[in-house]
DNA sequence: TATCATTGTATAGCCTGCTATGCAATGATA
DNA sequence: TATCATTGCATAGCAGGCTATACAATGATA
């Protein structure tokens, strides 16, 4: 009688297996770039605005303190990033792209950009539209109430 | 007039950051079991067919073969497997739950299903079966063509 | 101004993924 | 049967998450 867990009925289940999908997909994308998939997304941050500090990436992209500045870490070591002291204040410091770093904005978000086509290939257009919308209302259902403030 | 990447708009990024969630909230729901994230999804299979092989883990979670015999080294060494030889193939064992492990089905497999309906609670009875489909069509698409054999 | 709490980073340590290797046991075949 | 390819697993090494700490720079306040 008792069918146990139905995994393939679990969203946090299909969530990580579908995370894993996208992010192979991703580092075999942009592999050949010299850039990883965390490195992406801070890159695509940086992109939109350079000289963030390290709290505002943190904040934008919703990951721990510590694992951000593991991987400014790695992004500094591989030259897409350089860390300069914060003017306002010392404890701090400023994130800047190097031109490498620059360079790779078109072809590392066109590269995203078809692994998203691909993968929501088999969607119509009315789904893809609803898929998105409901992943931002779970995610918005899940996510900790950030102190609205700053 | 270039708007860049719109990651609230890009299926990858968004299922990075719900995957998170979701992990994090199955974390804190069952670190008093004393288990983690992928020792559960492992224990799922386990709870269903007991004394399977690593190699029938790897395929049935599909999660590369290193990293199912690290989760099962440190799943052996919490004391909620055991790991005997296979009596068909010297080569591999057979993955045998202990007491402990089957104790923890049902609290564990509660705890999960509880973070799905909170996680779904803002989605009606309707969406909830879109999204879990749709999750699996694009899994599905993404998923690579396994050798349909075996 | 001296003191104490807060804030921004860095570091250590662990889990979970992955790729790349190495190796022993099996299997296939000349 | 001797040889060679395949298979099942372990290990090394790295990316990227997280929690817990430690610390120096700031900020607030007595």
């Amino acid at each position: 009688m008792d069918m146990g867990f139905d995994k393939s009925k679990s969203a946090g289940y299909l969530t990580n297996h579908l995370a894993r999908l996208f992010a192979s997909e991703l580092q075999n994308a942009i592999r050949h770039l010299g850039i990883a998939p965390a490195q992406f997304m801070t890159l695509l941050e940086l992109w939109r605005q350079d000289g963030l500090t390290q709290k505002a990436l943190v904040k934008r992209l919703d990951v721990e303190q510590a694992t951000m500045a593991n991987t400014l870490t790695r992004m500094e070591r591989d030259g897409l990033i350089r860390r300069k002291p914060n003017p306002a204040d010392a404890r701090s410091q400023q994130i800047w792209l190097t031109p490498r770093a620059k360079k790779l904005e078109e072809p590392a978000t066109e590269a995203a950009g078809s692994i998203n086509a691909i993968a929501l290939a088999d969607l119509s257009d009315a789904e893809k539209t609803q898929f998105l919308d409901m992943m931002r209302r779970v995610i918005a259902t899940l996510h900790p109430e950030t102190d609205s403030d700053r």
